[in-house]
DNA sequence: GACAATTGAATGAACGTTCATTCAATTACC
DNA sequence: GGTAATTGAATGAACGTTCATTCAATTGTC
């Protein structure tokens, strides 16, 4: 298995994109060296050139690859039984590998990256709109939130609730402190359950149930 | 006037932070050189070090002016007639200088940095957490939104709006359009108008007033 | 007031380093 | 033996930083 030249090939590919998810995540773009990314992969400077035309190829290329693996998600959250986990599983799931500030570092650095780079940031739009749109159409098609009548349409639910978790993404990087990715996690998870019940709670209910 | 010694001192300092302001939003923090920098400033480089240590020097005092603006707002937003104008003050609001689109990126930038520098990652959760705390003090004290039982304590709720501010902006750094700043504002103030009436509507109301 | 002495803001060429990129040489594979 | 994969030393551009030097403005002296 594995063992096909296109398979050789591609697992090298991967290989690389991986140690440079690694660097990208620890140190950002462009305090990242081709030589981090050699040695973190275990390869030499010379063989990334033969798999990628140069820096910013790998960079976009992960980007690819991150896109793709949030693609993923919203299939497995269409499937999700409710409403409720299929938001959870955005929430959940760590697209790449590593622990969950890392990966925050490198989802604001994709941002950051696409506010100058036209390319990624065609990249970051096109996902975003899928996965919101995406979620939109669970909203929509949720009998937990059809009969909420809080005269927002699915897509701005939508909108609110990613922005959200965006801006609590943004607010992860930039804490050092020793807490684990569970505690994270949990507390993402808190302020997503807040704002779902805040957007879903029926206007002529009590607030509490 | 502004003649004196220290004024000439405090000029060119200011002046090279703006001219570092217009190139770290154009161009994000390790992608501009002190080259750069220089001739933005219309200064030789050499005269940059007179002023900063050097280059992560440059990037942090940015970083202070930046919260300190920050600071201003929330003392602008505490004299607001109204919460929901006290919030529009901090969406409104650009706190340095130039369009909009840039400034993002800036932010954005500086949340980047501070997930590797822990310096940065300081000065950005001091600033997070005066101006959530003193948005949730206004919150506390409106009298709006002293009767909303919806569950969320004002520190909760101010979380979530700047939560929900901090993605939309990230939304708007990888925003390439032609769109005026002033469309990109009335845009985030709609999001933010919404995330308001769905926060402090009357559990107990019908949702449209 | 005129001139010399002193200052320090400002310059930009130069330095050492790092980086992305290349390619001749080597190794592995069939 | 030939082809493809891999290596890492070499290259040159670009970077942050330094510092000897310049010179307009200020001060001191008569």
């Amino acid at each position: 298995m594995a063992s096909t030249p296109s398979d050789a090939l591609l697992d090298r590919r991967s290989q690389i994109l991986r140690a440079g998810m690694v660097c990208f995540a620890k140190n950002g773009f462009h305090q990242t060296s081709m030589h981090d990314i050699a040695s973190e992969a275990g390869v030499s400077v010379g063989l990334i050139y033969r798999y990628f035309e140069n820096k910013e190829a790998v960079i976009t290329e992960m980007g690819q690859e991150h896109m793709r693996s949030i693609h993923e998600m919203l299939e497995r959250a269409r499937r999700a039984p409710t409403l409720m986990d299929a938001l959870e599983i955005f929430f959940t799931a760590h697209c790449c590998h590593g622990e969950r500030r890392l990966e925050s570092a490198f989802v604001v650095d994709l941002f950051a990256e696409g506010a100058r780079n036209p390319h990624v940031a065609a990249l970051v739009r096109e996902v975003l709109e899928t996965v919101v749109g995406g979620v939109a159409d669970l909203i929509a098609q949720s009998p937990e939130a059809r009969q909420i009548p809080n005269g927002l349409t699915p897509h701005e639910i939508a909108e609110l609730i990613f922005a959200a978790g965006r801006g609590l993404l943004m607010r992860d990087a930039v804490d050092h402190s020793r807490v684990t990715d569970a505690e994270r996690l949990e507390r993402q998870l808190h302020h997503l359950r807040q704002l779902w019940r805040v957007l879903f709670t029926h206007a002529n209910e009590p607030a509490f149930a």
